[in-house]
DNA sequence: GCAACCTGTAACGGTATAGGTTACGCTTCA
DNA sequence: TGAAGCGTAACCTATACCGTTACAGGTTGC
């Protein structure tokens, strides 16, 4: 096996996901040869839309997932899942702050 | 086998995931016979936001689950993947809706 | 050079949601 | 009767998604 390492190889290794915009820019939009312009308009949206969501400055919407997954095909699941994972990775590097009693096992 | 079900069979049966309040209630506050008022002050939030998320007014955020997570001890991710389980059936509804131009197969 | 195209993004408005405090009316129970 | 618990309306703030329009910068090809 190799010892060189993606972008998104090293991430995961330090535990910070990618954002799931960069997922679907390199596995949706540079492999099919899409411009950002048209993979909008198929997907429905504005340009600007689709640039915040590839860019990390906005995340992917349950509606959102369901565009993809018209468009790409991967189940809306998959996609909206990659946004729960960042979302809950972002919300666990602040866990040590918030002040809450344990109640139970669950 | 009993052939009466409960509120949440019957809902997984016809598809509709139970809002994740009802999972809270039924499987963390009322074993432990916790009031909503002693369950928010635990978790460090106010009553009328534990009362939204118990009736399904609100869904369960990010940093909701890591207090979830602290207080009951089942992993944050388990508290969010049922949020986002319920926001993608309501997503899907609206599939047929959408205007989008399938591009290729993932 | 210049036109055509793609891109990121600022500015603005509309809508939705999470969260807080305060306060009201209702029910249950000692 | 009074205390406790509950749902929730009213009002506030902050954040997020999404749209349109418009601008600046980069690339490509004639």
């Amino acid at each position: 096996m190799s010892t060189t390492k993606t972008t998104t190889e090293k991430r995961m290794l330090m535990h910070n996901p990618p954002h799931p915009g960069e997922v679907l820019r390199g596995l949706c939009l540079e492999p099919l040869g899409l411009t950002v312009t048209a993979a909008a308009e198929a997907l429905g949206i504005s340009r600007k839309t689709l640039s915040a969501i590839l860019n990390g400055r906005a995340g992917i919407s349950p509606e959102m997932a369901v565009r993809l997954s018209i468009a790409f095909g991967a189940s809306a699941e998959s996609w909206l899942n990659q946004q729960t994972q960042y979302d809950l990775w972002l919300a666990e590097r602040n866990r040590k702050n918030l002040k809450v009693r344990k109640l139970s096992a669950a």
